[in-house]
DNA sequence: GCGGTTAGTCGAAGCGGTTCGACGAACGTA
DNA sequence: TACGTTCGTCGAACCGCTTCGACTAACCGC
């Protein structure tokens, strides 16, 4: 393994100007870095990631924090941490995946005091969360998947969790739906405060109430079984519903296998669709999901291409921004069974605004006797 | 942040008993050693990663080289993922994700030789991997997950895949079925070499050799559509089968979907099981499918402890393991809708052996009309 | 033609650890 | 009692790179 030295004899210049031919910190004549150059591809050089590190004070690699329960990870956490490792590869940068949860506060500060992070990805963020708090205080630059609840002076990266359920919202609307029931996460995961719950709750009501509609949600455990009871739920709290939206991964599937014991028919009796989910998930249901697609893969790229800008430039300029999942349409959405005439405000995706009162007469009667 | 020098200041000794504390490599008195630990404390001191790595010569960094192509993580590559990753950081170590594919050579030829990596993880192996030749050649440990044609003082773990076959035809065999489809990767696939695709095909013929039974193999695409093209050729091909077994994590949903669109009933008329299969995917399905459990977290875990044994210990002995998928049984698989009686050999695991000419004859008579 | 820049290079001092040789003290042994 | 060991500790030499100060030579404006 040739070092710097070798390639400083061979090119017989000292090793301080072969560090510059690499990190371009000091100019070089064409000639000499000719020189080095040549004698690093004759040696097959590569500089020692270690010893880089220690003069550098830069190790080049970065963190993705993420809990590791039990339940592993979804599709779209997946497609987030692979398109992170690719965002840091090509930027020379390297990804180390560390099992640290929001509970292990001083795992993550031993960690960090080691120094071999130059920054941090952080998933699975919560609305308080202390891991925050300990990379500050140990001056680890570091880039949010998800929101705490205070973003102030913080770089994120989110899913636009009010545009996403809006465009839901709309494309059921404008289907002619009415009456749609939302299916959250857990009632425990709700009041401990998981973000995407809470926002996508939130974003829901605004959305229905902009149509002038009443809304509902039902939580539902992260499980087929879930799925199931939520649909014994909902159909009781809402029997005229001709739409779902879920928010739910785990439990849709149970949903859908419900809603075919019941013999209701997806789309032509009901209406699902799902929120914040990967193609190659959404294609596994019969029909294949109308799904909002989460955009795991860009988050990620965008994630780690902030962190490097605060880890490269010093740059201090926080990054905050919010990415829709794009809807895309499959089998399990489409008009509902008695609607017989198209929703009078439809037809775009332009909010109602005073037709709202229009809306909720036709909603009327287009529910199920 | 405390260097070891200040370590040493504070408890009054040289810097390099400070260091003969921390890694043992030479006996230190207990009046010392408490001294030592004292000022540690005091000082919060963590050692830090990247001057260790430089003066030892090991970076505690392992890499995990994962091609990653569009199609990104399966649920079993991705449980693999956070084993090998938990398992890693229980021993101190770190995982860095590097997409390396197997034609990236150069590439990864150049990321090794900066020694960053102790060792390394080589998933989703073919069976002529030209990263083995190239980490050899640096000298880098390295585990296969998966297997290469020739594994000759190659450490690696895989999946048992003539157990798991031999298994899934054994209960399918138990409930009476005689006349089973195997549902593999693409033509492609398989043309191209891919290990588990070869191994699984030749395990099921030899599994149902064991039983007297014709082998029937048929092709799918990675993906819904190729699920529903290949329950139609199945279905020409042997109009009278009763039992699926499917490789294809991504076809076997689309062929449920097919069975369902046309009248056949799971399990009444066709049992559907699905090989090396995690249980979040296989309850999706309904009824939820009776699936070979792939054994993903423990394939990391053992994995990159016999990475580690290799790194730590010089230890030049290699390890070789498979483990099997653990049948779960669920809703997709029941005695084939004409079985009256239950199949003469059956009951149990065992070989039929001499019974197979019995079991030949049986299986004409359990056949549809 | 002279002080002041700027480009181009070198030597040396780190970065924060590990590890080796040396050395005094304590110990068992012949 | 003298000697070879083992124990416990220290100092110093690295590990392979970055970076700072210094130096030379060419170049600038006036």
């Amino acid at each position: 393994m040739a070092t710097m030295q070798d390639v400083a004899r061979l090119a017989q210049v000292s090793v301080s100007t072969v560090s510059y031919v690499l990190t371009g910190a000091r100019p070089i004549s064409q000639a000499t870095r000719d020189k080095v150059l040549a004698a690093m591809a004759e040696l097959d050089y590569q500089p020692n990631a270690m010893a880089r590190g220690l003069a550098s004070r830069r190790s080049r690699i970065v963190g993705l924090l993420l809990p590791m329960d039990e339940r592993g990870l979804g599709a779209t956490e997946t497609a987030f941490v692979t398109g992170a490792a690719a965002g840091a590869s090509a930027a020379g940068y390297h990804l180390v995946l560390a099992p640290i949860g929001v509970g292990d506060r001083d795992e993550l500060r031993r960690l960090a005091s080691q120094r071999m992070f130059d920054g941090a990805l952080l998933m699975e963020v919560q609305l308080r969360d202390p891991r925050v708090d300990v990379l500050r205080e140990l001056d680890v630059p570091l880039v949010l998947i998800g929101r705490t609840a205070d973003t102030t002076d913080l770089s994120y990266v989110d899913i636009d969790f009010d545009r996403t359920v809006a465009e839901a919202v709309g494309h059921l609307v404008d289907l002619g739906h009415r009456r749609i029931v939302y299916v959250n996460h857990s009632a425990g995961t709700i009041a401990e405060g998981y973000g995407p719950a809470l926002r996508t709750r939130d974003a829901f009501t605004a959305a229905m109430a902009a149509h002038g509609l009443e809304p509902l949600m039902i939580p539902a455990e992260d499980s087929a079984a879930g799925g199931r009871t939520a649909l014994a739920t909902a159909l009781r709290q809402a029997p005229d519903l001709t739409a779902i939206l879920a928010m739910n991964e785990s439990a849709v599937f149970g949903l859908l296998g419900e809603l075919h014991r019941r013999g209701l028919r997806v789309p032509d009796d009901v209406s699902v669709i799902s929120m914040v989910t990967s193609p190659q998930v959404a294609e596994l249901a019969t029909p294949a999901l109308t799904a909002m697609n989460s955009p795991g893969t860009a988050l990620g790229r965008i994630a780690i291409e902030t962190l490097l800008r605060h880890v490269d430039g010093g740059h201090r300029e926080i990054h905050q921004q919010l990415l829709p999942c794009a809807l895309q349409v499959r089998g399990s959405s489409g008009p509902p069974r008695t609607a017989g005439t198209a929703y009078p405000g439809a037809g775009g995706r332009q909010r109602p605004g005073p037709g709202s009162r229009a809306a909720r007469r036709s909603a009327a009667t287009a529910r199920r006797p």
